[in-house]
DNA sequence: TCTATATAGATGCAATTGCATTTATTGTCA
DNA sequence: TGACAATAAATGCAATTGCATCTATATAGA
């Protein structure tokens, strides 16, 4: 067996720090939507992929493997975004029980509000404080932590 | 000026993953804790920090400043908590407001089976996919990405 | 074709989270 | 001291999440 029941310490404090830079990252990112009075990261998320999906659209399910989030949670993030405008939902031609979610105009014009301090919240809270060559790095050996690992 | 508004297509890079590989890694986390009928690693979190605290135990809002769980949040998972006997609430005796928080004894029997399951994931997902340098080398990169950054 | 099984998506209900506010106590300073 | 601001913690209520289940349609096999 190569298992090991107990970690190294090297792995746990990588786990810690991984574990608390994200979630302090996300909260910050989280702060200043909500001070913008944009909504939250989870429907820039779906925003995100659905733009560039383009005119196409996305299945639900499609949705779900890009954006690991749960089918119940799609079902009703889709739904606030439909009340909201931002995405509509067609019937699919080959499939009575699927529907395609296309993003709106006004869909993409919150996207890129939401990306105007997006961004800025990414740029100040990692690009600035890491070189390009320590991104790389970083995305790299993230990349290995993936499942399935990622080759780049 | 030195902030960019715009990200650069590595730090954008480097956030995607981190976003994306610590909510797996969570998600992986919280799915082994349940499979074997223990609590969530929020309560890992707070015993963890109650257990290393002792006998002298922790001010509620000291687990705040440890964890990052906001405050309602931790009333209520302490409250939680107490309902299960993991955890004491005593009377502080020089501040009428506050109280002081220790872990049982059956709380620290919690933690060492919640360890025992949680521990093996960092040791599968993290300690197995990365050399000890490696893992060092993410310690100090996201150590940078803390507020305030690390030292070490 | 008929039945069983699988897939897509929605939903009822309980638990948790987020927000704003409240209660109780402590500290400050005129 | 007495009024006022600050801190510690709890809580009412709305929104979201998690779980399990449900409905509808599609697919596979006898």
């Amino acid at each position: 067996m190569t298992e090991k029941a107990t970690p190294s310490p090297e792995a746990i404090k990588a786990w810690a720090r991984l574990m608390r830079v994200s979630r302090q990252l996300v909260e910050s990112a989280e702060d200043a939507l909500k001070a913008s009075g944009l909504p939250p990261l989870a429907w820039y998320d779906v925003l995100h992929e659905l733009a560039e999906a383009g005119e196409g659209g996305l299945r639900p399910f499609q949705l779900i493997e890009r954006t690991l989030f749960a089918q119940y949670n799609i079902s009703r993030l889709l739904a606030r975004l439909e009340a909201d405008g931002l995405v509509e939902k067609l019937p699919v031609a080959d499939d009575g029980r699927g529907q395609t979610i296309r993003i709106t105009a006004k869909g993409r014009e919150t996207r890129r509000r939401m990306w105007a301090v997006y961004g800025r919240s990414i740029a100040e809270l990692v690009g600035a404080r890491l070189s390009p060559e320590e991104l790389n790095t970083l995305s790299a050996l993230l990349g290995r932590l993936r499942h399935p690992p990622a080759g780049d």
